[in-house]
DNA sequence: CTGAATCCCTGCCGATACTG
DNA sequence: CAGTATCGGCAGGGATTCAG
């Protein structure tokens, strides 16, 4: 057993930035909830963690999300060095989008949000709750 | 090695939630996310996960934070489930916020928020860059 | 096909003042 | 001590239109 700086479990790191006393963008917390702000960037990693994918394969999968709102998270996820972005030449225009290493490292924090949530709100129809939180099926 | 329903890694669990095509409240990720919504909510739940605090305590933690929303925070929790407010008789009125179990099944949330962050941005005085990613310290 | 520009509306959050 | 009431500024995001 490992001590801790205190006894409850799953302590953060011993980090100077663990005792900030405001929201600032040091903080990895922070950082990663900066990347993965706004709504439909879950789901529009989530479709990029299934393989690369184009700009009208992004749109049909979500087809209620718009093209400002697409173009946005998609420049902010590249920002955040989630996301490349890559031009093919010729015409029409082909662009592949793709997560970086970092962006496939994102997979387990997703998996940590989806546990917690499948955890607190039960599936419910109240037969088979055991299966939705297999790690990986 | 147990299989994969596609050849990535950190595959979501085969549910029917995971292929929802639009933000909603049933995904266990944006339960997850509606939990932890919202400014300083991360910071809150962080000085509970030290241990039981009053309302002076969090304002004196977090003297930044009105008390405006500190208290749309803690009703926050306390909705999600989060957190228990518990008051005790007599003058003048003390109140103590704790998490309740499913508040510290948080704990390992948050760590791989941290883990994320951590990695992706370098601490970076270029020296010590292996502990900021130790698990506990 | 792959976006960028614009408009407008809503909801967040910060500051201040007040109450049981 | 532990909050609520109110107001104003600003950013997020949806619909539509235009461009390379």
């Amino acid at each position: 057993m490992t001590h801790r700086t205190v006894g409850h479990p799953a302590g953060l790191p011993d980090d100077p930035r663990a005792h900030v006393t405001a929201p600032t963008p040091d903080c990895p917390v922070e950082i990663t909830l900066a990347a993965l702000h706004g709504r439909w960037t879950t789901l529009v990693i989530r479709e990029l963690l299934r393989g690369d994918r184009s700009y009208s394969d992004l749109r049909a999968a979500l087809p209620r999300l718009s093209d400002k709102v697409l173009s946005d998270r998609l420049a902010q996820l590249v920002e955040a060095g989630v996301v490349e972005r890559n031009r093919r030449p010729g015409w029409p225009p082909r662009v592949r989008y793709a997560l970086t290493p970092n962006g496939h490292r994102l997979g387990p924090v997703l998996q940590a949000l989806w546990d917690w949530g499948a955890r607190t709100s039960p599936p419910d129809t109240g037969a088979e709750s055991s299966r939705a939180t297999d790690p990986v099926h």
